[in-house]
DNA sequence: ACGTAAGCGAGACGGTACGTCACGTCTTAAG
DNA sequence: CTTAAGACGTGACGTACCGTCTCGCTTACGT
């Protein structure tokens, strides 16, 4: 980490510490290697003594920079796999919501998705990471439907009464259940038939 | 729970461990040091070393009943809690599924939401228990929603190509991801909003 | 520890765990890994985790047997040291304690004088190893000088006004001084001085 | 300390810093801080990181006024209790030197007692202390006792084959050995005892 | 008068060990 | 054969304090 004195690669004039602040290194490493070891093993592979071990950060440092393990993971997982992908644009809301649902079922149906219940199971017990999690793995998700919904309402295709938080989860919400709990299936189909179901409503006849 | 000697009320003749098989006594013990335990600190409280305490059943005996002490808690939790309550009849399925959302969301925003979600989160991590979870905590649930479903479904007022399954998880999963991501209310208010955009669609004008 | 199955040399017939009773084997191989430890490097080397790992006792387990590190590493040290070796018996008083004090001062002055400091330090700051320290470290060394001072006594060579305690700690004090002070020398024939000068006392005139 | 802006009270024209030289602001003001520490609670509660906050002072620069916070914690705390108090003068060596005992006793079994042994017991493990130690908190005790000695060798009431160093350790060497042991009580009636013992020797017929 | 060097406040950092916790396995002895 | 009792190994936790380091400001001094 520190340079070893007598094998500094430098050339002459740049600083030791060059113009990275202290702090910012130490965020990356951190990050850096809880990102490698949630890949290699999830959230039980993501100890702090592995950070530290892979990192070279201290265990104290880390502790300055996030509250908890599980909140460094969070916000690992988060960045690496918030990356935003353009949002759908098929033309239509229908379609356009019922890519997004799509790309989250395949993202809880893939590796990430065991990763991402790990997290979410873990904020239930470590309430100051759920505020990471919150805001590294769940926001981005959320306001992309979200984002979605208001196109919809503006183009009149979608229900005005309904607030954006409230499509978002329901839209969202079944498919994480089943993540969670594990009692149905989460291929694509599930992903279509559950869009579907949720946009056009369960029920034949309309009413409040 | 261990007889204490010479203080045995049974009268003579009658055996110690009289008709009941030793393990339901072991079985009924543990269930009920848990189920308090878990009423008194939720999930963190209920420890196997608590339960050995409270109950005098040995850990050696309790892991021949159970693969995990998650598994044990949520057999516990589950036989108190899915009390089942008359299905809701108001005669219309609009009603009934309403009435029912708004239930299961009190009890996700009451006291045993939090221990539902702890279950839930321990769940992932050890997937024994995940079937004591379904088993004992869930499937009263999602089936209680999935036979008013079906009734609605014969009644004509439901769309025929929903599957239960489907419907059962689009109705309760945002209120299950609000749950364990605390990211939004779980009012009353909620969960009749929720269940008003699920039932009625979220778009207005039906598609595929 | 646990015997690699399928690796296992015993012959058959022979129990994994003989006889010996857990907490025996426990005790020992923590004691042992102590004392090869404390030999080693002292004190500071005689590191918890370092125990752990030469004995292959866990730590919660080594905190079941000791309160503390300093504890667990003076009864190791107590154990070797406290070796008897036959009381001097030089036919005089003078000639017993001289020698004694000689002895003492041999051992203050050698490696293990070192590591007595170390632990006689350690027991300033953990009061609860502090009894460990007296017991096995502390008590014999006093107990081989009061029990000569005793005999002095009884053949009327000793002031019989002055306890067994003070005697010894007047004989031994000062050495233990320069042990951990390191203000003076600490060689043999500092230690006859010491003790001549506590033997004849430093008045000239004999007083109240 | 670091002059608040604003709140000045020194009149015009006087410097910030005036004749002082930096470093003895630096000295005196770590060494108040740690003597407040110390009598607070003790070596344990004058941290390194304690001394910084309280006396503004940094981290870096204690290290460059003293080797190690327990040179430090010495130096403060001799200066504040090594306070010369007029020598005793009873008319006799025995008395004088009784009275120096007991007074050293009185100063073990206070309060201070416990710092000091705190110190010896740190001086220990941290051997670039030890010189502070001496100096600071051994050597005025020492040279107290010797002043006593030589006047009483100058007298003709003390063994003049005796050396001053030899004397006062056997002098105060068991008052030591019981603080840090705490084997045996340190009452005033102690601090008599030890003193006739020692002053008057421990046999009844002299010898070599 | 100004630049240079030193002294300093601030505090991040790596390191090492601590003592604690709960898990799930295991042994022993009693019934 | 089942059980109570509980010791044990495992593995990680979060904390504490050490002593080192860098940064950037301020003062003192030399020219």
């Amino acid at each position: 980490m520190s340079p070893v004195p007598g094998a500094d690669p430098r050339p002459p004039g740049v600083l030791a510490h060059p113009t990275t602040p202290r702090s910012l290194r130490v965020h990356d490493a951190a990050l850096r290697a809880a990102t490698e070891l949630l890949a290699e093993g999830g959230l039980p592979a993501a100890t702090m003594d592995a950070v530290v071990t892979r990192s070279g950060v201290s265990k104290a440092t880390l502790y300055k920079h996030w509250p908890s393990r599980t909140a460094l993971a969070a916000e690992a997982f988060g960045l690496r796999t918030a990356g935003a992908a353009p949002p759908p644009d098929t033309g239509s809301a229908r379609g356009d919501l019922t890519e997004q649902v799509r790309r989250v079922g395949a993202f809880c149906a893939g590796v990430d998705g065991r990763v991402f219940a790990q997290l979410l199971a873990a904020c239930v017990t470590d309430p100051c990471a759920g505020a990471y999690f919150r805001a590294f793995c769940l926001a981005a998700r959320r306001e992309a439907v979200a984002e979605l919904w208001r196109r919809a309402v503006r183009r009149g295709e979608a229900a005005p009464g309904v607030a954006a938080d409230t499509a978002t989860d329901v839209l969202l919400g079944a498919l994480v259940l089943r993540l969670m709990a594990g009692h149905a299936a989460l291929g694509p189909g599930e992903a279509d038939r559950i869009a579907d179901a949720a946009l056009n409503g369960l029920l034949t006849a309309p009413g409040s």
